[in-house]
DNA sequence: CCCTGAGGTTAATTGCATTAACTTGAAGTT
DNA sequence: AACTTCAAGTTAATGCAATTAACCTCAGGG
């Protein structure tokens, strides 16, 4: 029995894979074991269950984006800025399905580790908002009805199909445009 | 053996129960069944498995939400028509979860009977619209942008905790503020 | 009154998650 | 170099859910 030299986050990284190319809701564990070449109880070595890898795809998801969003947000402002966070929120959300689903959820309360992870992406997206000058509540609600505008739009773009012809990228740059006049 | 009165209909119904309270992604025939006094397989005479069921509960709550959204709209135009359509759309999905969840999904391609129920919800969306004046592919995007930004509220209201003490009835009414005022 | 089929039943199979009990080899100790 | 130990695996066992098959039985139409 050779040694598959795995770790909790090897484990997870699998995880995610197979959540991205499955879709999360047909995560299996059977399915991790096999990419990882050990056998499903095997597993348990290094992670605590279906609901402990999913958790871990969450912060793995949430880790990534952040990384995303402040690359893209780099050295611009204002509107410029919302879009281009706009914009990296979608693909990422496109590119990794399974990881984004898994990252849509709040971190269970008090579990430090996850709170820790999505306080800084929060911190990142606050950045990104500083040139509409909000403060308080209006920085608040702004926060809040971009990611409702981007999870809606994600989440819609993938299970919804949207069989009119018109473009995508229009009404996605229409419910940016929405945004940021209402943010001025 | 008492006939426990089955229909198609009985069935998705207690398994919509189900759905809400337990959430959809853990809707299991094992507990549909035993809500309708019957067992497991015998489920298998009115319905073709889960999958059926999750598409009979997607069907039944587009209907529902159509009857809801026609009311809520009757007798309204404009930036009330949008107030009242989004806060029925928001308290339906609010109420019924599992419903919900599973009404998000489009149907498969060639689903005639399912295209049926999402069509005529669409109908009534759109007349919810007229007031707006929006022609073609205006409001195409118009409808789309809607969606997505009630989607995305219903589904972060339901699955993001939003930790914050500002009020969500606030960034919801700003929600809609913003797309009527692109929408004019 | 019969007899048939719809609406049930139990039994069997399969797949996955999880736990338990066992094995082994690699690393550190003496 | 041999010894010990424990982390990283293994196989075996259990339980639950979905699905299929094979069987039973009552209720209603001829």
């Amino acid at each position: 029995m050779p040694r598959a030299g795995l770790t909790p986050a090897r484990v997870v990284e699998a995880a995610a894979d197979v959540a991205d190319e499955a879709g999360l809701e047909r995560l299996t564990l059977a399915a991790v074991a096999k990419r990882c070449g050990v056998s499903l109880p095997g597993l348990y070595k290094h992670v605590d269950g279906l609901d402990a890898v999913k958790r871990g795809i969450a912060m793995l998801a949430v880790e990534e984006m952040t990384v995303r969003l402040a690359a893209a947000v780099a050295g611009v402002t204002g509107r410029e800025a919302l879009a281009e966070l706009s914009g990296a929120y979608r693909a990422y959300a496109a590119a990794h399905p399974g990881r984004y689903a898994a990252s849509v959820r709040a971190p269970a309360p008090g579990d430090a580790e996850h709170d820790a992870v999505s306080d800084r992406a929060i911190a990142v997206i606050a950045a990104a908002f500083k040139g509409y000058r909000l403060e308080g509540g209006d920085l608040v609600h702004a926060i809040r009805m971009w990611r409702i505008a981007c999870h809606g739009f994600a989440s819609l773009e993938r299970d919804a199909a949207f069989g009119r012809p018109e473009s995508l990228d229009e009404t996605f740059a229409r419910l940016i445009d929405a945004l940021d006049a209402s943010f001025v």
